[in-house]
DNA sequence: GATGAATGAGCGTTCATTCAT
DNA sequence: GATGAATGAACGCTCATTCAT
């Protein structure tokens, strides 16, 4: 440990150690779901799998749907600065199937880097009570997509821009899911990628 | 009514009132779904707004997640049933555009009657529990729809059959809930049937 | 069928019924508590087996209970039947071994032909609502051993005539029992009508 | 209480406290089953007699049948430590009636202290389910029985020494509850007692 | 701060019993 | 009489949450 972590850590030692443990449920909370499911994600077992008592827990999220949330924003933020990455004004010049491709298998590795934990952050996304924060997370998604669209060279082929923008995200979210929780026949994760990459592209660009 | 169908419930009038009350039943399910969410379609919530009690609940549902699965099951039969009229062999010589309009308009029509009803039918579907129901029911549908691709006239841009049936269908049935769900800005119903429409025929077709 | 056995189903067609649906449900009870045991006699099922509605068990029997009860009772009949005819006047001059064989081998056969239901019945028996009948049976069996052993010309060890026929009895009941439902080593059902016999003499009658 | 049971105890106070609750919890079930039989005996009526909610009883029992299967545990070993001390080696040597009045005078108190427990247990015992459990412990009360038959030096007349244990066993047992639950004419306990010694010796030792 | 024993609302489910047909 | 659809009290059990230590 270097002396300017240590001095850090010393001035603040409460939040050093707040922020283990937040960090060490958290990936309980992770693990939990994505290996064993919503169903067996209780309190007291993340509590556990985190090596904390499940009173330290509700000193940390003040219940259990902020575990979740906490998750859900941690992925929501994982695919915008994925997004923001590839979409950015550096890239405006760039072959548009490169600029596709490099979005669809950025979120293909967040996807299967835990599909297990997708698939029940797709389940509490669908929830009412969480309405509200899909919704927020799906504008910013729109938004990087469509100032790319309006400010890219290539030829578009859509007007609404807003709407191709949610078309486009949609379909290749809920079928990347879909193909990994069901890994239909003739379906790879090349394959998915190469045929995703195909759908936005005809979608949003005029071919030549 | 065929008059078949009008003599056997004559005959059997304990079988009609069975009919009646399954039929409130399941009725009392979807309403309270699509109203209030899967956390409220408790047993006996179900049975109170069914005007049932309990115990009659459990003489035509087993448990629970029966009274679910025959909502999905009615569902799915719905969408298949949908797409085999559309995609039938009577219309393997019609214009791409048209005969892709009607299977998304009726998907539209299907999920517009009940959005709150397929939010928790996608919920339902997601379940590890449901996997082998939702993956018969996917491979059903994209026999449909690859059966139609092969046989069709139209010039086709996919060589994968069973992958661009697999996409296709997600992409639209994805899209179309979370449109319906979250009403994002710049697509009105209508468009969301015109972009899904384009979609699907630039990712399927070859433009001229 | 016999002209006489027809004019009494003539005079009585209701009661010839009703004594047939009487015994298909008490047949259906005891098939029931035999080989599924007492978790699986319930009223729908008992009904279900006998072949009558749920209903017309309810017109022959008032509650669950009478059904157990009328089994209990025909039980307690055959028990008794038993005793009076191996303890009957005519064999007070019998050997002592030859009448104790002949009602602890009766008794073995009552038990071995449905070891199930005297399993349930045991059950029935310990319950607290039960005390009453339990005694009432208890009193008439101890009344005709007490009155066999009084007038028995064999040399008696037993003073207390009412204590010595509850012990005999009770020990002989339960031992059988508790060796049907266990088989324990060395105890074949020879063996055990040996070992009770040996022990109701051995605490009853002088050895000389 | 010994030193080091008490530091134990102190070392942790929450597992003295749940020690208290477990306790309280047994007590409880105890007294419910002694007083107001199995039917009363049910989750919710043992914890309210326990004075915690439903939710602590479930913490420290996984299902009712463990709350019943450690009372019943708690009888099999006082039970079984009452025989092994009065059949161990060191009464080889005493005067049959002496040893035997000892057990059944043992059971007896056993017995007495909670008559309408051991009506419960001897019901449990009868459950299909229990059978293991009982054949278990039939085993080992059968074989502390022989292991002493074998090594007395009084004379015996039984030769199957495994039948004769059990016999005498399930004849001490079955009388002694019956007697407790019916009180029958003419006996008390005192009289019981000599009875059933009476019928164990005659049944098991030559008489001179 | 950390702990984990305690809480209790609420769930899914069963089954003896009733009564309109 | 016979039927079986309907009833609902009551059960065993779970788990998010609280709070005294």
């Amino acid at each position: 440990m270097s002396k300017h972590e240590m001095s850090a850590a010393r001035k603040r030692p409460r939040q050093a150690r707040s922020q283990a443990t937040v960090h060490a449920i958290l990936g309980a909370a992770t693990q939990v779901l994505d290996r064993e499911g919503i169903d067996a994600a209780t309190t007291t077992h993340i509590a556990e799998v985190a090596g904390v008592s499940i009173g330290t827990l509700y000193q940390y999220f003040p219940h259990r749907d902020a575990i979740l949330n906490a998750l859900q924003d941690r992925e929501f933020e994982r695919a915008l600065s994925l997004m923001q990455s590839a979409l950015c004004e550096d890239n405006l010049g760039k072959a548009p199937r490169e600029t596709v491709t490099s979005v669809v298998r950025g979120l293909a590795q967040l996807y299967a880097a835990a599909p297990g934990l997708h698939r029940v952050l797709a389940i509490e996304g669908l929830r009412v009570a969480q309405a509200d924060r899909v919704h927020a997370f799906d504008l910013r998604v729109i938004a990087i997509i469509r100032h790319f669209l309006i400010a890219t060279r290539a030829p578009l082929r859509r007007a609404n821009a807003d709407a191709a923008a949610f078309v486009a995200y949609q379909s290749v979210r809920a079928t990347m899911l879909a193909s990994l929780l069901e890994r239909p026949p003739g379906l790879t994760e090349a394959t998915l990628i190469d045929e995703l990459v195909d759908l936005v592209l005809s979608y949003l660009v005029e071919t030549e």
